[in-house]
DNA sequence: CTGCATAATGTCTATAGCGTCATACCCTTC
DNA sequence: GAAGGGTATGACGCTATAGACATTATGCAG
């Protein structure tokens, strides 16, 4: 029902495939150029300008995030076009984001009870 | 709708903040830790046992895992019993398996195709 | 074929974080 | 309160990776 079966521990290498795919999510420059790709496709350019970042720090970046299969590019005459499946970006992010929530709601009441 | 409304960019603490809890989930050592605990409440010596880490790096990694409450732990005479939250962990990881799955399927049917 | 764009890669430095050893801390029990 | 098992933490080496700079590869127009 889980992971890997009731009552199991995933494999090594089971294990280490999940943390590969978290650590690409635990890079705030990753997210930031995912949520852009989140508003549409965009080319290097604009990304550069809208990050602040290098062309070369972009590149091996998208790059580490097309292996992973997060995103894919196109060729539009000279330039590279990105697009992101931010499908399951998003749903990874809101399931965290309610968790913050919670979490915070909690500590709001155990003040308040105080 | 999404992680901070429709066709905007998340603030930079919110992205540090995401990323910091992938983070956490990036290392096996502590996906190993939480599929242990999955399996019910532990104790340390018997974490150390099952996963052959050390005392003092079990420790830290279950402080990490504490921190952002995804583990908590009662005293129990003279001993810690950890317990783990894992609701938020299945969940995160059944998606990222479901589109593991999603994408060797996809290989395979290139391959097929060819 | 020759430039001229754009994107990817080799190399380097700095930094963050893992994992260990030793030590200090804390709680329980006597 | 003293002793001892159980846990957290300080200090350290090591490795991995972010990020920048320079260079190379790749495709497009003339």
């Amino acid at each position: 029902m889980g992971v890997a079966g009731p009552g199991s521990i995933p494999s090594p290498e089971l294990l280490e495939e999940f943390s590969q795919f978290f650590r690409l999510l635990s890079e705030p420059a990753r997210l930031q150029l995912l949520c852009h790709l989140r508003q549409g496709p965009a080319d290097v350019a604009t990304l550069i300008e809208a990050t602040g970042f290098s062309q070369s720090h972009i590149s091996r970046q998208l790059s580490q995030l097309q292996r992973a299969g997060l995103v894919t590019c196109d060729r539009e005459g000279v330039r590279l076009i990105y697009r992101a499946d931010t499908e399951l970006v998003e749903e990874l992010c809101d399931l965290v984001q309610k968790r913050m929530k919670q979490r915070l709601q909690q500590q709001l009441d155990q003040l308040q009870a105080a």
